[in-house]
RNA sequence: GCCGAAGUAGCUCAGUGGUAGAGCAACUGAUUCGUAAUCAGUAGGCCCGCGGUUCGAAUCCGCGCUUCGGCACCA
């Protein structure tokens, strides 16, 4: 007797042990039609596996947030077999889902070709088609390696040789096609329906190594109902629509040209966005008890060397040649803030010492790994380094917690990830101090409320760090903000202070970034807003544009009142009708259009729209002055002056 | 860096061996209009670069550069 437990609560007795597919069966002959697998103790499982003893069973349908998984995992199997159908020559290795779809990996000598992945997808469509039941079967390892090996499959018999020893061996075969997998796995391959795409080509390395062979991976879609996949497709467009790369042209705030490979060319508009995050975060600073520095650009190898960073970072450094010495573009700002700290004798009274600075760095970074304004080669970070003692450390990071909080807050990143990365297994720094590091941290985190995810392992050599990832308006995630502890700098470069005891103590310093860099955080900004500024970030806050030329003179007047006030603001005068300035500025993401005519010159008022609105508010020229000034107040206060 | 694809007017793209094109943007003129496109005209090109094949190359071939999609990288 076998009593199975369904999710309502109600019990299913069977004599004998039973298959999914009976339960589902059992309850129901929609259920049995629609089920795709059972979820058994929370364990998701085939259809066909059997239940010997009393369970808690779910059965899975379309309907369930697991069976996207399915989907995608069957979908890589038909996708597989497919390839092997076309190309019999090439060798599969590994195809799993993934977030949004699926990819497989194949081995192949002559590379796919976009009309390659077109014939691949009508080839899933008929291997769909043709319903192929699905059946797990249970190896000898001995036998799959030979046989995988006899099929010229060398990367599956070399990933089976590499499984743990003990761990069951399972098939799966569908139509002529079998695949070393885990599962589980729909019931047969037309459960997989229509609702995928390929989508992409690619080149992965075996095992992810770069050290091994490039092997063509194949992306591709896959959803529970074509509607889900229209969505998802719509999705993408919309993100295309946001890129900051495209944007950034369309609104004329930056370009990138040949002669200056992943540096930026900051044009008027983007500037004005650049000072005015800028501006923005000094003002936090200060306020949050930090003094700012600046350093030089170019420094000599010699200080590099004593930093560690000629021996760790070379590859990634710019050097320039100049009075037979070698000189470095610095790729960070720490050793010259040590520098800084260096200047007289310290005393415990001076610490915490907070040093900020909006520092240029350039990096050689790999030419594959640049990526518009979200991986540059010359970039300004926000950063800062904090001189503290051991005992500080807590207190700091709980402060810089809360500060870049507040700042991710203010352009509108709530959803907000913390990651723990702790003592990675070559390290510097003895573990009682990395005990001490690693707990204030995890109390910082907790201070915060936030839930935070562990990274063991992943610090860097020097100290454990915290690292911060924003979520933006459609999902994606941007790693930022940083913080990280480091025991070695201040020793490697011989900063100390004198303590209570007036002896000479090592401080620690704090690494510390929010914006990460100024460049990619405008990147992530304009994805996130798709364009459209708050007012207060707006390069161009309002236009004045006129109806009739008879008002030009009263517009011109309007303009200058805002500008006075502080707005930033343009003047169209230009014959077109008002439709058409509406239209041009709304494309351009003018937040404020203020439209004057003769009834506003005459009235000494403005017609304001706002952009996304169709509303027209209209104001006395002064209260529109100082409703809009107001509106455009920045999230810590009027500018001053 | 590695695999693949692409590079034609400011932008989006057509042109696949025989006189370089369209739409939008720009410029000029007319129009003076009440909230997402007024009309007409003009101008705009080392077809990414360098070699080669050919009577002839934007088009075919080779090399290079850059960009895009991934992979690796992101100390």
């Amino acid at each position: 007797m076998v009593a199975i437990t369904l999710p309502d609560g109600s019990i299913k007795k069977f004599d004998s042990a039973v298959t999914g597919a009976e339960i589902a069966a059992a309850i129901g002959p929609g259920l049995a039609r629609d089920a795709l697998a059972i979820r058994l103790d929370g364990e998701l499982k085939d259809l066909g596996a059997v239940v010997e003893r009393d369970a808690r069973v779910e059965v899975v349908t379309r309907k369930d947030a697991d069976a996207l998984e399915l989907l995608r995992h069957d979908a890589a199997h038909v996708m597989a077999e497919a390839v092997k159908e076309l190309y019999p020559e090439t060798q599969v290795t590994i195809g799993p889902a993934i977030e949004d779809g699926f990819y497989y990996d194949f081995a192949r000598q002559t590379p796919f070709t976009p009309e390659d992945l077109e014939r691949i997808e009508a080839r899933m469509r008929e291997v769909v088609e043709r319903d192929e039941p699905i059946a797990r079967e249970v190896w000898d390892r001995g036998e799959a390696i030979a046989f995988f090996k006899q099929q010229g499959e060398h990367y599956k018999a070399e990933i089976i040789a590499d499984l743990p020893p003990g761990e069951e061996i399972t098939l799966y075969r569908q139509g002529e096609f079998i695949d070393l997998c885990r599962g589980p796995h729909l019931p047969s391959t037309g459960r997989l329906g229509k609702a995928f795409k390929l989508t992409k080509l690619a080149g992965a390395y075996w095992r992810g190594d770069s050290n091994n062979e490039m092997l063509q991976r194949i992306y591709g879609t896959a959803w529970a109902s074509e509607a889900q996949l229209a969505d998802h497709l719509h999705r993408i467009e919309e993100a295309k629509r946001r890129d900051h790369r495209r944007l950034g042209r369309e609104m004329a705030l930056f370009h990138f040209q040949d002669e200056a490979v992943g540096m930026v060319f900051w044009h008027p508009k983007g500037w004005t966005l650049y000072g005015l995050l800028v501006d923005y975060v000094r003002r936090r600073l200060a306020a949050a008890g930090y003094v700012e520095v600046n350093t030089p650009l170019l420094v000599d190898r010699s200080l590099w060397e004593a930093s560690g960073h000629w021996e760790k970072f070379r590859e990634h450094m710019f050097t320039v040649e100049a009075d037979e010495r070698t000189l470095a573009l610095k790729p960070m700002n720490c050793p010259g803030h040590v520098q800084i700290f260096r200047q007289g004798l310290k005393s415990y009274r001076d610490l915490p010492l907070r040093m900020a600075e909006f520092g240029a760095c350039h990096r050689y970074e790999p030419s594959g790994a640049l990526h518009g304004l979200m991986r540059v080669r010359g970039f300004t970070q926000d950063d800062a380094h904090i001189f503290c003692t051991d005992d500080q450390i807590t207190s700091e990071s709980v402060a810089f917690c809360d500060l870049a909080l507040g700042i991710y807050r203010d352009f509108g990143f709530t959803d907000i990830v913390i990651k723990l990365a702790d003592r990675p297994a070559v390290r510097a720094g003895d573990d009682a101090v990395w005990d001490r590091a690693e707990a204030a941290l995890k109390s910082a985190v907790e201070a915060t409320g936030l839930e935070y995810e562990l990274n063991p392992g992943d610090g860097a050599f020097y100290g454990p760090k915290l690292d911060f990832v924003l979520r933006d308006a459609i999902g994606r995630e941007w790693q930022c903000g940083t913080l990280q502890v480091d025991f070695v700098l201040p020793e490697r470069l011989d900063a100390s202070y004198v303590g209570e005891d007036g002896a000479r103590h090592r401080p620690v310093m704090l690494h510390r970034a929010i914006l990460g860099s100024i460049e990619r955080f405008i990147g992530i900004l304009i994805e996130q807003y798709a364009g459209k500024f708050p007012l207060w970030l707006a390069p161009v806050q309002a236009v004045v544009a006129t109806i009739t030329n008879d008002a030009d003179a009263y517009a011109a007047e309007v303009a200058a009142a805002l500008g006075a006030a502080g707005l930033r603001t343009e003047l169209d005068t230009g014959s077109d009708k008002i439709g058409y300035k509406v239209r041009l500025h709304s494309t351009r993401k003018v937040p404020l259009l203020l439209a004057v005519g003769k009834r506003e010159a005459a009235e000494r008022t403005v017609s304001i729209r706002r952009l996304g609105g169709k509303a027209q508010e209209v104001l006395a020229l002064d209260e529109a002055v100082a409703r809009l000034t107001e509106d455009a107040t920045s999230p810590i206060g009027r500018r001053p002056g």
